[in-house]
RNA sequence: GGCAUCGUGGCCGAGUGGCUAGGCAAGGCUCUGCAAAAGCUUGUACAGCGGUUCGAAUCCGCUCGAUGCCUCCA
Protein backbone atom coordinates (compact mmCIF):
# COMPACT_ATOMS: atom_id res chain seq x y z
CA UNK A 1 0.00 0.00 0.00
CA UNK A 2 1.82 3.25 -1.04
CA UNK A 3 1.76 5.49 2.27
CA UNK A 4 -0.18 7.89 0.26
CA UNK A 5 -3.38 5.74 0.96
CA UNK A 6 -2.59 6.54 4.97
CA UNK A 7 -1.42 9.99 4.85
CA UNK A 8 -4.20 12.29 3.88
CA UNK A 9 -1.98 15.49 2.77
CA UNK A 10 -3.83 18.77 2.77
CA UNK A 11 -3.06 21.57 1.14
CA UNK A 12 -3.59 25.05 1.31
CA UNK A 13 -5.47 26.60 -1.85
CA UNK A 14 -5.35 29.82 -3.17
CA UNK A 15 -7.91 30.11 -5.45
CA UNK A 16 -10.27 28.79 -2.87
CA UNK A 17 -8.13 30.41 -0.13
CA UNK A 18 -8.33 27.16 2.16
CA UNK A 19 -6.48 24.26 3.33
CA UNK A 20 -7.97 21.35 1.40
CA UNK A 21 -7.35 17.45 1.42
CA UNK A 22 -5.45 16.88 -2.17
CA UNK A 23 -6.96 14.07 -4.50
CA UNK A 24 -4.73 13.84 -7.72
CA UNK A 25 -6.96 13.27 -10.60
CA UNK A 26 -5.68 10.51 -11.36
CA UNK A 27 -4.63 8.34 -8.77
CA UNK A 28 -1.10 7.86 -7.51
CA UNK A 29 -0.06 10.36 -10.26
CA UNK A 30 -0.04 14.20 -9.69
CA UNK A 31 0.72 16.85 -12.39
CA UNK A 32 2.10 19.75 -11.10
CA UNK A 33 3.54 23.09 -12.84
CA UNK A 34 5.72 25.64 -11.55
CA UNK A 35 6.51 29.35 -13.32
CA UNK A 36 10.14 28.74 -13.56
CA UNK A 37 12.79 31.95 -13.81
CA UNK A 38 12.66 34.25 -17.14
CA UNK A 39 16.78 33.58 -17.99
CA UNK A 40 18.20 37.69 -18.50
CA UNK A 41 20.09 37.71 -15.79
CA UNK A 42 21.81 35.55 -12.35
CA UNK A 43 19.04 34.06 -10.41
CA UNK A 44 18.39 35.69 -7.86
CA UNK A 45 17.41 34.21 -3.91
CA UNK A 46 14.15 34.83 -3.38
CA UNK A 47 13.42 32.88 -6.81
CA UNK A 48 15.30 30.30 -5.24
CA UNK A 49 13.23 30.20 -2.39
CA UNK A 50 10.02 29.73 -4.58
CA UNK A 51 11.57 26.95 -6.14
CA UNK A 52 13.08 25.60 -3.51
CA UNK A 53 9.31 25.52 -1.64
CA UNK A 54 8.08 23.65 -4.74
CA UNK A 55 11.15 21.12 -4.52
CA UNK A 56 10.58 20.26 -1.47
CA UNK A 57 6.88 19.78 -2.58
CA UNK A 58 8.34 17.66 -5.19
CA UNK A 59 10.48 15.49 -3.03
CA UNK A 60 7.42 14.66 -0.53
CA UNK A 61 4.91 13.98 -2.90
CA UNK A 62 7.59 11.01 -4.41
CA UNK A 63 8.19 10.53 -0.34
CA UNK A 64 4.28 9.86 -0.19
CA UNK A 65 4.57 7.70 -3.52
CA UNK A 66 2.84 9.16 -6.37
CA UNK A 67 4.43 9.30 -9.69
CA UNK A 68 4.94 12.90 -10.09
CA UNK A 69 5.66 14.58 -13.33
CA UNK A 70 6.98 18.39 -12.39
CA UNK A 71 6.90 20.57 -15.00
CA UNK A 72 8.67 23.84 -14.20
CA UNK A 73 9.34 26.52 -17.54
CA UNK A 74 12.19 28.14 -18.65
CA UNK A 75 11.40 31.48 -19.99
CA UNK A 76 13.57 32.45 -22.87
CA UNK A 77 11.34 34.62 -24.93
CA UNK A 78 11.21 37.57 -22.65
CA UNK A 79 8.38 39.37 -21.34
CA UNK A 80 7.75 42.73 -22.76
CA UNK A 81 9.53 45.07 -20.75
CA UNK A 82 6.82 48.09 -20.62
CA UNK A 83 2.85 48.44 -22.23
CA UNK A 84 4.11 51.65 -23.21
CA UNK A 85 7.48 50.41 -24.58
CA UNK A 86 8.95 49.83 -27.98
CA UNK A 87 7.57 46.01 -27.85
CA UNK A 88 10.88 45.64 -26.77
CA UNK A 89 11.45 41.98 -24.62
CA UNK A 90 13.79 41.68 -21.58
CA UNK A 91 16.53 39.61 -23.27
CA UNK A 92 16.09 41.25 -26.98
CA UNK A 93 16.87 44.50 -24.50
CA UNK A 94 19.78 43.00 -22.37
CA UNK A 95 21.11 41.19 -25.72
CA UNK A 96 21.84 44.47 -27.48
CA UNK A 97 23.37 45.67 -24.03
CA UNK A 98 25.85 42.97 -24.33
CA UNK A 99 26.19 42.52 -27.84
CA UNK A 100 25.49 39.43 -27.44
CA UNK A 101 22.66 37.16 -29.63
CA UNK A 102 19.34 36.86 -27.51
CA UNK A 103 20.21 32.91 -27.07
CA UNK A 104 23.46 33.25 -25.87
CA UNK A 105 22.14 35.32 -23.18
CA UNK A 106 19.53 32.69 -22.45
CA UNK A 107 22.16 30.35 -22.62
CA UNK A 108 24.40 32.02 -20.13
CA UNK A 109 21.52 32.44 -17.41
CA UNK A 110 20.13 28.93 -18.02
CA UNK A 111 23.74 27.71 -17.07
CA UNK A 112 24.05 29.89 -13.88
CA UNK A 113 20.12 29.05 -12.90
CA UNK A 114 20.98 25.31 -13.10
CA UNK A 115 24.01 25.62 -11.29
CA UNK A 116 23.03 27.61 -8.37
CA UNK A 117 19.88 25.05 -7.98
CA UNK A 118 22.46 22.02 -8.49
CA UNK A 119 24.56 23.32 -4.99
CA UNK A 120 21.19 24.39 -3.56
CA UNK A 121 20.34 20.17 -4.15
CA UNK A 122 17.52 20.56 -5.80
CA UNK A 123 15.88 17.84 -8.28
CA UNK A 124 16.10 18.36 -11.62
CA UNK A 125 12.20 18.48 -12.42
CA UNK A 126 10.70 15.90 -14.82
CA UNK A 127 9.94 18.28 -18.05
CA UNK A 128 12.02 21.67 -18.11
CA UNK A 129 10.56 23.34 -21.31
CA UNK A 130 11.21 26.80 -23.08
CA UNK A 131 8.94 29.31 -24.11
CA UNK A 132 10.70 29.77 -27.84
CA UNK A 133 10.13 25.89 -28.06
CA UNK A 134 6.69 25.69 -27.90
CA UNK A 135 5.64 28.72 -30.46
CA UNK A 136 3.61 26.77 -32.72
CA UNK A 137 1.45 25.49 -29.48
CA UNK A 138 1.39 29.40 -28.10
CA UNK A 139 0.15 30.58 -31.50
CA UNK A 140 -2.31 27.40 -31.89
CA UNK A 141 -4.07 28.53 -28.63
CA UNK A 142 -4.39 32.03 -29.83
CA UNK A 143 -6.27 31.02 -33.09
CA UNK A 144 -8.31 29.50 -30.67
CA UNK A 145 -8.93 31.99 -28.33
CA UNK A 146 -9.50 34.67 -31.17
CA UNK A 147 -12.20 31.56 -32.96
CA UNK A 148 -14.16 31.16 -29.33
CA UNK A 149 -14.21 35.40 -29.59
CA UNK A 150 -12.29 35.87 -26.54
CA UNK A 151 -9.30 37.91 -28.52
CA UNK A 152 -9.01 40.80 -31.44
CA UNK A 153 -6.48 41.26 -33.15
CA UNK A 154 -4.81 44.86 -34.01
CA UNK A 155 -2.14 46.22 -36.59
CA UNK A 156 -0.61 42.61 -36.04
CA UNK A 157 -1.10 41.99 -32.56
CA UNK A 158 -3.72 39.81 -30.69
CA UNK A 159 -4.97 40.96 -27.36
CA UNK A 160 -7.43 38.99 -24.62
CA UNK A 161 -10.43 41.00 -24.41
CA UNK A 162 -10.95 40.31 -20.75
CA UNK A 163 -14.09 42.46 -20.67
CA UNK A 164 -15.62 40.16 -22.90
CA UNK A 165 -14.72 36.84 -21.07
CA UNK A 166 -15.87 38.24 -17.79
CA UNK A 167 -18.74 38.48 -19.44
CA UNK A 168 -19.18 34.76 -19.02
CA UNK A 169 -16.36 33.75 -16.84
CA UNK A 170 -14.60 35.75 -13.76
CA UNK A 171 -11.39 37.26 -13.84
CA UNK A 172 -9.93 38.23 -11.37
CA UNK A 173 -11.12 35.09 -8.62
CA UNK A 174 -7.99 34.13 -8.12
CA UNK A 175 -6.63 37.26 -6.50
CA UNK A 176 -9.49 38.42 -5.39
CA UNK A 177 -10.24 41.35 -8.05
CA UNK A 178 -13.54 43.01 -9.32
CA UNK A 179 -13.18 44.02 -12.86
CA UNK A 180 -15.38 46.62 -12.33
CA UNK A 181 -12.57 48.03 -9.48
CA UNK A 182 -10.01 47.71 -11.59
CA UNK A 183 -11.73 49.83 -14.56
CA UNK A 184 -12.43 52.23 -12.06
CA UNK A 185 -8.82 52.12 -10.62
CA UNK A 186 -6.33 52.48 -13.79
CA UNK A 187 -4.78 55.20 -14.82
CA UNK A 188 -5.75 56.82 -18.52
CA UNK A 189 -5.43 54.79 -21.33
CA UNK A 190 -2.38 56.20 -23.19
CA UNK A 191 -3.59 57.65 -26.76
CA UNK A 192 -1.70 55.53 -29.18
CA UNK A 193 -2.86 52.08 -26.99
CA UNK A 194 -4.22 49.78 -29.43
CA UNK A 195 -6.23 48.00 -26.81
CA UNK A 196 -9.87 48.12 -25.86
CA UNK A 197 -9.57 48.38 -22.32
CA UNK A 198 -6.62 48.50 -20.04
CA UNK A 199 -6.96 45.17 -18.44
CA UNK A 200 -6.60 43.48 -21.91
CA UNK A 201 -3.28 41.55 -22.27
CA UNK A 202 -1.23 40.46 -25.61
CA UNK A 203 -1.09 37.30 -26.67
CA UNK A 204 0.66 37.88 -29.61
CA UNK A 205 2.77 41.31 -29.98
CA UNK A 206 3.90 42.21 -33.59
CA UNK A 207 7.37 43.13 -33.55
CA UNK A 208 8.76 45.93 -34.21
CA UNK A 209 11.54 45.84 -37.33
CA UNK A 210 14.65 46.20 -34.86
CA UNK A 211 13.25 43.61 -32.84
CA UNK A 212 15.76 40.76 -32.88
CA UNK A 213 13.44 37.74 -31.34
CA UNK A 214 10.36 37.29 -34.18
CA UNK A 215 8.74 34.62 -35.52
CA UNK A 216 6.09 34.68 -38.54
CA UNK A 217 2.53 33.69 -37.64
CA UNK A 218 -0.65 34.68 -39.22
CA UNK A 219 -1.16 38.12 -37.73
CA UNK A 220 2.56 38.91 -38.75
CA UNK A 221 6.17 38.94 -37.29
CA UNK A 222 6.35 38.95 -33.68
CA UNK A 223 6.45 36.83 -30.50
CA UNK A 224 4.12 35.61 -28.20
CA UNK A 225 2.69 37.83 -25.51
CA UNK A 226 3.45 37.73 -21.23
CA UNK A 227 1.36 34.82 -20.34
CA UNK A 228 0.85 32.61 -22.84
CA UNK A 229 3.65 30.30 -22.57
CA UNK A 230 2.88 28.35 -19.40
CA UNK A 231 -0.71 28.31 -20.76
CA UNK A 232 0.52 26.24 -23.66
CA UNK A 233 3.64 24.36 -21.99
CA UNK A 234 1.30 23.65 -18.95
CA UNK A 235 -1.38 21.84 -21.75
CA UNK A 236 0.74 20.26 -23.42
CA UNK A 237 2.82 18.30 -21.12
CA UNK A 238 -0.03 17.73 -18.28
CA UNK A 239 -3.58 18.59 -20.01
CA UNK A 240 -6.37 20.76 -19.97
CA UNK A 241 -6.57 20.24 -16.37
CA UNK A 242 -4.01 19.02 -13.95
CA UNK A 243 -3.49 18.32 -9.87
CA UNK A 244 -1.09 21.38 -8.97
CA UNK A 245 0.41 24.66 -10.20
CA UNK A 246 2.41 26.75 -8.30
CA UNK A 247 4.77 30.02 -8.41
CA UNK A 248 5.93 32.89 -6.57
CA UNK A 249 2.97 35.38 -4.63
CA UNK A 250 4.09 38.00 -7.13
CA UNK A 251 2.86 36.30 -9.94
CA UNK A 252 -0.70 35.60 -8.94
CA UNK A 253 -1.78 38.75 -10.41
CA UNK A 254 -1.86 39.19 -13.44
CA UNK A 255 -0.22 36.04 -14.50
CA UNK A 256 -1.78 33.24 -13.14
CA UNK A 257 -4.89 35.14 -13.23
CA UNK A 258 -4.44 35.32 -17.19
CA UNK A 259 -3.58 31.98 -17.25
CA UNK A 260 -6.93 30.78 -15.62
CA UNK A 261 -8.21 33.49 -18.23
CA UNK A 262 -6.94 32.21 -21.57
CA UNK A 263 -7.49 28.57 -20.59
CA UNK A 264 -11.22 28.85 -19.60
CA UNK A 265 -11.28 30.93 -22.89
CA UNK A 266 -9.70 28.20 -24.76
CA UNK A 267 -10.89 24.86 -22.56
CA UNK A 268 -14.02 26.24 -21.23
CA UNK A 269 -13.14 24.96 -17.89
CA UNK A 270 -10.67 26.08 -14.96
CA UNK A 271 -7.10 24.45 -15.54
CA UNK A 272 -5.95 23.79 -12.35
CA UNK A 273 -7.32 22.14 -9.56
CA UNK A 274 -5.10 23.33 -6.39
CA UNK A 275 -2.86 26.88 -6.63
CA UNK A 276 0.01 27.34 -4.80
CA UNK A 277 1.66 30.29 -3.98
CA UNK A 278 4.91 30.66 -2.26
CA UNK A 279 5.82 33.84 -0.57
CA UNK A 280 8.60 36.48 -0.20
CA UNK A 281 11.96 36.56 0.50
CA UNK A 282 13.06 40.07 2.13
CA UNK A 283 16.73 40.98 3.40
CA UNK A 284 16.60 43.08 6.29
CA UNK A 285 13.31 43.49 6.41
CA UNK A 286 13.12 45.35 3.31
CA UNK A 287 12.42 44.08 -0.32
CA UNK A 288 14.73 42.98 -2.01
CA UNK A 289 16.20 45.04 -5.31
CA UNK A 290 19.07 45.72 -7.25
CA UNK A 291 18.39 48.96 -7.81
CA UNK A 292 18.58 49.64 -4.09
CA UNK A 293 21.02 47.42 -2.67
CA UNK A 294 19.33 45.35 -0.87
CA UNK A 295 19.77 42.39 -2.64
CA UNK A 296 22.54 39.61 -2.88
CA UNK A 297 23.27 36.54 -5.22
CA UNK A 298 23.23 33.02 -4.36
CA UNK A 299 26.68 32.62 -5.10
CA UNK A 300 27.90 35.46 -3.10
CA UNK A 301 26.30 33.87 0.13
CA UNK A 302 28.37 30.75 -1.09
CA UNK A 303 31.58 32.26 -1.38
CA UNK A 304 31.22 35.28 1.25
CA UNK A 305 31.94 37.76 -1.29
CA UNK A 306 29.61 40.15 -0.51
CA UNK A 307 29.15 43.07 2.13
CA UNK A 308 25.87 41.94 3.70
CA UNK A 309 27.21 38.41 5.49
CA UNK A 310 29.97 38.16 8.37
CA UNK A 311 30.73 34.99 6.52
CA UNK A 312 30.00 32.19 3.74
CA UNK A 313 27.16 30.21 4.00
CA UNK A 314 26.66 26.84 2.49
CA UNK A 315 23.90 26.33 0.35
CA UNK A 316 22.90 23.74 2.75
CA UNK A 317 22.19 25.94 5.85
CA UNK A 318 20.74 28.25 3.86
CA UNK A 319 18.12 25.49 2.09
CA UNK A 320 18.04 24.69 6.28
CA UNK A 321 17.14 28.24 6.88
CA UNK A 322 14.50 28.22 4.37
CA UNK A 323 12.91 25.16 5.52
CA UNK A 324 12.74 26.26 8.92
CA UNK A 325 9.72 28.92 7.79
CA UNK A 326 6.34 28.08 6.17
CA UNK A 327 6.47 28.38 2.34
CA UNK A 328 3.21 30.72 2.54
CA UNK A 329 4.91 33.05 5.29
CA UNK A 330 7.24 36.27 4.21
CA UNK A 331 10.89 35.11 5.41
CA UNK A 332 13.62 37.59 6.26
CA UNK A 333 16.83 36.89 5.69
CA UNK A 334 19.47 38.19 7.74
CA UNK A 335 23.15 37.44 9.29
CA UNK A 336 21.94 36.69 12.38
CA UNK A 337 18.81 34.46 11.01
CA UNK A 338 21.96 32.48 9.41
CA UNK A 339 24.42 32.52 12.08
CA UNK A 340 21.32 30.85 14.30
CA UNK A 341 20.37 28.62 11.70
CA UNK A 342 23.66 27.06 10.69
CA UNK A 343 24.18 26.59 14.32
CA UNK A 344 20.86 24.43 14.29
CA UNK A 345 21.60 22.86 11.17
CA UNK A 346 25.16 21.55 12.55
CA UNK A 347 23.49 20.31 15.56
CA UNK A 348 21.37 18.88 13.44
CA UNK A 349 24.10 17.16 11.46
CA UNK A 350 26.37 15.76 13.94
CA UNK A 351 23.21 13.97 15.95
CA UNK A 352 23.31 12.12 12.84
CA UNK A 353 26.77 10.83 12.73
CA UNK A 354 26.27 10.49 16.25
CA UNK A 355 23.32 8.20 15.56
CA UNK A 356 25.60 5.92 13.32
CA UNK A 357 27.76 5.05 16.16
CA UNK A 358 25.23 4.51 18.77
CA UNK A 359 24.98 1.23 21.16
CA UNK A 360 21.77 -0.52 21.35
CA UNK A 361 20.19 -1.93 24.29
CA UNK A 362 17.37 -4.75 24.98
CA UNK A 363 14.75 -1.84 25.30
CA UNK A 364 14.17 1.70 23.82
CA UNK A 365 13.21 4.41 26.28
CA UNK A 366 11.92 6.36 22.76
CA UNK A 367 8.68 5.20 21.55
CA UNK A 368 8.95 6.28 17.90
CA UNK A 369 5.27 5.72 16.74
CA UNK A 370 4.14 9.17 17.95
CA UNK A 371 7.05 10.81 16.97
CA UNK A 372 6.87 9.33 13.38
CA UNK A 373 3.38 10.42 13.51
CA UNK A 374 4.37 13.90 14.47
CA UNK A 375 6.64 14.65 11.61
CA UNK A 376 4.08 12.86 9.22
CA UNK A 377 1.16 15.16 10.72
CA UNK A 378 3.62 18.43 9.98
CA UNK A 379 4.52 17.50 6.69
CA UNK A 380 0.53 16.62 5.75
CA UNK A 381 -0.22 19.71 6.90
CA UNK A 382 0.66 21.76 4.07
CA UNK A 383 3.84 20.98 4.21
CA UNK A 384 4.74 21.65 7.33
CA UNK A 385 8.66 21.79 7.28
CA UNK A 386 9.39 24.21 10.55
CA UNK A 387 7.07 21.68 12.45
CA UNK A 388 8.74 18.95 11.27
CA UNK A 389 12.19 20.31 11.39
CA UNK A 390 10.93 21.11 15.36
CA UNK A 391 10.12 17.14 15.60
CA UNK A 392 13.47 16.36 14.27
CA UNK A 393 14.88 18.15 17.25
CA UNK A 394 13.06 16.14 19.72
CA UNK A 395 14.80 12.85 17.84
CA UNK A 396 18.76 15.06 18.22
CA UNK A 397 17.49 15.33 21.68
CA UNK A 398 16.90 11.34 22.52
CA UNK A 399 20.00 10.19 20.73
CA UNK A 400 22.36 13.05 22.49
CA UNK A 401 21.04 11.31 25.34
CA UNK A 402 21.35 7.74 24.45
CA UNK A 403 24.73 8.59 23.68
CA UNK A 404 25.17 9.83 27.30
CA UNK A 405 23.61 6.87 28.90
CA UNK A 406 20.68 8.26 30.30
CA UNK A 407 18.40 6.54 27.82
CA UNK A 408 18.47 3.36 25.46
CA UNK A 409 17.24 1.93 22.22
CA UNK A 410 16.92 -0.92 20.44
CA UNK A 411 18.13 -2.67 17.76
CA UNK A 412 15.44 -2.55 15.63
CA UNK A 413 13.94 1.24 16.75
CA UNK A 414 17.34 2.66 15.81
CA UNK A 415 17.11 0.71 12.54
CA UNK A 416 13.79 2.52 11.79
CA UNK A 417 14.93 6.19 13.13
CA UNK A 418 18.00 5.85 10.86
CA UNK A 419 15.88 5.26 8.18
CA UNK A 420 13.03 8.20 8.97
CA UNK A 421 15.08 10.57 9.85
CA UNK A 422 17.28 9.84 6.55
CA UNK A 423 14.21 10.43 4.60
CA UNK A 424 13.14 13.54 6.12
CA UNK A 425 16.02 15.05 6.25
CA UNK A 426 17.80 14.24 3.16
CA UNK A 427 15.30 12.55 0.88
CA UNK A 428 12.40 15.29 1.58
CA UNK A 429 13.95 18.28 2.96
CA UNK A 430 17.03 17.95 0.76
CA UNK A 431 19.81 18.98 2.89
CA UNK A 432 23.05 17.65 2.65
CA UNK A 433 25.43 16.06 4.96
CA UNK A 434 28.70 18.29 4.70
CA UNK A 435 31.26 16.26 2.44
CA UNK A 436 34.55 15.08 3.33
CA UNK A 437 35.26 11.57 2.68
CA UNK A 438 38.41 11.61 0.65
CA UNK A 439 41.68 10.98 1.00
CA UNK A 440 42.91 14.07 2.16
CA UNK A 441 40.31 13.88 5.02
CA UNK A 442 41.02 10.63 6.12
CA UNK A 443 44.87 11.84 6.91
CA UNK A 444 43.82 14.92 8.78
CA UNK A 445 41.52 12.25 10.93
CA UNK A 446 44.47 10.60 11.59
CA UNK A 447 46.59 13.44 12.64
CA UNK A 448 43.99 14.72 14.57
CA UNK A 449 43.28 11.32 16.20
CA UNK A 450 47.04 11.24 17.05
CA UNK A 451 46.75 14.41 18.42
CA UNK A 452 43.92 13.87 20.58
CA UNK A 453 45.74 10.33 22.10
CA UNK A 454 48.75 12.64 22.90
CA UNK A 455 46.61 14.95 24.84
CA UNK A 456 45.19 12.23 26.72
CA UNK A 457 48.53 11.63 27.91
CA UNK A 458 49.31 15.12 28.52
CA UNK A 459 45.88 15.08 30.63
CA UNK A 460 46.74 11.85 32.18
CA UNK A 461 50.12 13.31 34.00
CA UNK A 462 48.26 16.70 34.93
CA UNK A 463 49.88 18.56 32.13
CA UNK A 464 47.27 20.90 31.54
CA UNK A 465 49.83 23.47 29.45
CA UNK A 466 50.20 21.11 26.72
CA UNK A 467 46.64 19.75 26.77
CA UNK A 468 45.32 22.84 26.50
CA UNK A 469 48.00 23.85 23.34
CA UNK A 470 46.86 20.86 21.98
CA UNK A 471 42.91 22.12 22.14
CA UNK A 472 43.22 25.90 21.57
CA UNK A 473 45.48 25.61 18.60
CA UNK A 474 43.48 22.68 16.46
CA UNK A 475 40.32 25.29 17.75
CA UNK A 476 42.26 28.01 15.96
CA UNK A 477 42.12 26.29 13.01
CA UNK A 478 38.40 25.08 13.09
CA UNK A 479 39.18 21.59 14.65
CA UNK A 480 36.47 20.87 17.98
CA UNK A 481 37.66 18.33 20.46
CA UNK A 482 34.57 17.04 22.14
CA UNK A 483 35.57 14.96 25.15
CA UNK A 484 32.57 12.77 26.15
CA UNK A 485 32.26 9.57 28.35
CA UNK A 486 33.39 7.52 25.73
CA UNK A 487 36.35 9.29 24.88
CA UNK A 488 36.78 12.53 22.42
CA UNK A 489 35.77 12.76 18.96
CA UNK A 490 36.09 16.09 16.78
CA UNK A 491 33.90 17.93 14.44
CA UNK A 492 35.54 20.41 11.69
CA UNK A 493 33.80 23.55 10.49
C1' G B 1 -4.83 56.05 -3.89
C1' G B 2 -7.00 50.72 -4.46
C1' C B 3 -6.61 45.38 -3.25
C1' A B 4 -4.24 41.63 -0.29
C1' U B 5 -1.23 39.48 3.48
C1' C B 6 1.10 40.05 7.96
C1' G B 7 2.75 42.35 12.93
C1' U B 8 4.49 36.51 18.38
C1' G B 9 9.63 36.61 23.98
C1' G B 10 16.88 39.45 22.83
C1' C B 11 16.90 37.37 17.29
C1' C B 12 14.59 33.92 13.66
C1' G B 13 10.11 31.40 13.38
C1' A B 14 5.45 27.67 14.24
C1' G B 15 0.61 27.83 16.24
C1' U B 16 -4.61 30.34 15.54
C1' G B 17 -10.65 30.32 20.83
C1' G B 18 -8.87 27.11 26.77
C1' C B 19 -3.50 22.37 26.68
C1' U B 20 5.18 22.87 25.96
C1' A B 21 6.24 24.65 19.19
C1' G B 22 11.28 24.55 17.66
C1' G B 23 16.18 26.83 16.60
C1' C B 24 19.78 30.60 18.13
C1' A B 25 21.17 33.79 22.18
C1' A B 26 20.97 34.56 27.80
C1' G B 27 20.83 32.76 33.25
C1' G B 28 21.21 28.38 36.59
C1' C B 29 22.62 23.18 37.30
C1' U B 30 25.09 18.25 35.86
C1' C B 31 29.51 16.47 33.55
C1' U B 32 34.87 18.38 33.20
C1' G B 33 41.53 19.52 35.78
C1' C B 34 39.37 24.11 33.47
C1' A B 35 36.63 24.72 29.24
C1' A B 36 34.00 23.19 25.02
C1' A B 37 30.45 19.58 23.56
C1' A B 38 26.18 17.13 25.52
C1' G B 39 22.08 16.80 29.01
C1' C B 40 18.63 19.07 32.52
C1' U B 41 16.39 23.67 33.74
C1' U B 42 14.53 29.02 33.73
C1' G B 43 12.18 33.00 30.88
C1' U B 44 5.67 33.46 31.07
C1' A B 45 5.81 36.69 24.23
C1' C B 46 1.76 37.41 20.98
C1' A B 47 1.78 45.92 17.66
C1' G B 48 -1.93 49.50 20.18
C1' C B 49 -7.05 50.59 21.53
C1' G B 50 -12.01 48.93 21.79
C1' G B 51 -15.66 44.81 21.23
C1' U B 52 -17.71 39.44 21.07
C1' U B 53 -17.02 35.23 24.63
C1' C B 54 -17.23 31.72 30.72
C1' G B 55 -12.40 32.31 28.29
C1' A B 56 -8.66 35.61 22.72
C1' A B 57 -2.22 35.97 20.82
C1' U B 58 -6.18 33.19 18.06
C1' C B 59 -12.92 36.00 16.12
C1' C B 60 -14.83 41.38 14.91
C1' G B 61 -13.84 46.83 14.43
C1' C B 62 -10.56 50.87 14.40
C1' U B 63 -5.45 52.90 14.70
C1' C B 64 -0.34 52.41 13.72
C1' G B 65 3.52 49.73 11.17
C1' A B 66 5.63 46.23 7.55
C1' U B 67 5.46 43.50 3.07
C1' G B 68 3.39 42.18 -1.66
C1' C B 69 0.36 43.26 -5.92
C1' C B 70 -2.05 47.10 -8.82
C1' U B 71 3.54 47.88 -14.55
C1' C B 72 8.12 42.90 -16.17
C1' C B 73 9.05 40.44 -11.54
C1' A B 74 9.51 34.09 -7.66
Amino acid sequence: MPLYDIQPLKIYNSLSGKKEVFEPLNEGHVGMYVCGPTVYSNVHLGNCRTFMSFDMIFRYLRHLGYKVRYVRNITDAGHLVDDADDGEDKIAKRARLEQLEPMEVVQRYTVDFHNILEKFNFLPPSIEPTATGHIIEQMEIIKDILQKGYGYEVNGSVYFDVVKFNETFQYGKLSGRKLEDMIANTRELTAQDEKKSPQDFALWKKAEPQHIMRWPSPWGDGFPGWHLECTAMSTKYLGETFDIHGGGMDLKFPHHECEIAQAEASFGHSPVRYWMHANMLTMNGKKMAKSTGNNILPGEIFTGENNILSKPFSPSVVRFFMMQAHYTSILDLSNDALLASEKGFHRLMEALDTLEVLETGRKSDFDLEPWKRQCYEAMNDDFNTPVLIANLFEAVKRINLIKEGKESISQSDKLELTQTLNAFVFEVLGLEQQKEGNGASNKLSGVVELLIALRDEARANKDFPTSDKIRDQLAILGIQLKDGKEGTTFSVS
